[in-house]
DNA sequence: GACAAATATATCATATCTGACATAGGCTCA
DNA sequence: TGAGCCTATGTCAGATATGATATATTTGTC
């Protein structure tokens, strides 16, 4: 919850081990992230599934290659929101997000 | 994707029908801003369910009772990374996200 | 109707995200 | 080695979201 904290941590990017119980991460702050890294993985399979590149990619969503990447390494900067769009515009159904979502097994350990 | 049009729906405020096949919104938006309905109202009745007004809720979340309107209204100011942490908060799993994610059948009609 | 409590809407300063660009690192092939 | 392609990282101006405040509207009770 610390504000300062939370700000180092989004500066340097929280992305250590796994998902964070390693630090002061409120369980909510934790079910957040990991749901993150989640749509990030599935962004860049969906990707490799269609034999893109990040440039082209980028072409398609109208964004930049630089922010393709961004998106797949779950970037702080990067939102949820603009993680669903892309998924939904690789094609990607609800059916096929709240599959994504319940995918991950509880990461007790990494 | 017309710019314009959509700043002009952003500050209206989308919300005419139900969803929104009615204009030209790509079927990307259309699923995104459906979704983003779909945790609005997951977020009310699971406010409502534990007996709280929008006042302490907000107290509870460490926002304002004006946010927690907007957020139930499914305002366009609001993304669906605060709804998810927000529902997060609430107590809701991946699961339970999950649940409403699929929830609504392909609203053609209404 | 008057009043209070709950919810909705408008606006704004600050915080955060976004796309773009530059550049670096990695990898393969010759 | 170096050229070419792909991905990663840093930075920044402009766009958008956020919490807060003020105010309006709705809802319920008398």
């Amino acid at each position: 919850m610390n504000k300062t904290k939370r700000k180092r941590l989004r500066r340097r990017g929280w992305r250590i081990g796994d998902s964070g119980e390693f630090l002061d991460l409120s369980p909510e702050e934790s079910e957040y992230i990991e749901l993150k890294l989640e749509l990030s993985r599935s962004l860049r399979e969906r990707r490799e599934a269609q034999k893109l590149t990040q440039v082209e990619l980028g072409k398609q969503l109208k964004t930049s290659q630089s922010r393709i990447a961004k998106m797949e390494a779950g970037d702080p900067s990067v939102t949820i929101d603009l993680l669903i769009r892309s998924l939904f515009s690789l094609g990607a159904t609800k059916r096929d997000l709240a599959r994504i979502i319940t995918a991950s097994k509880r990461s007790k350990a990494a």
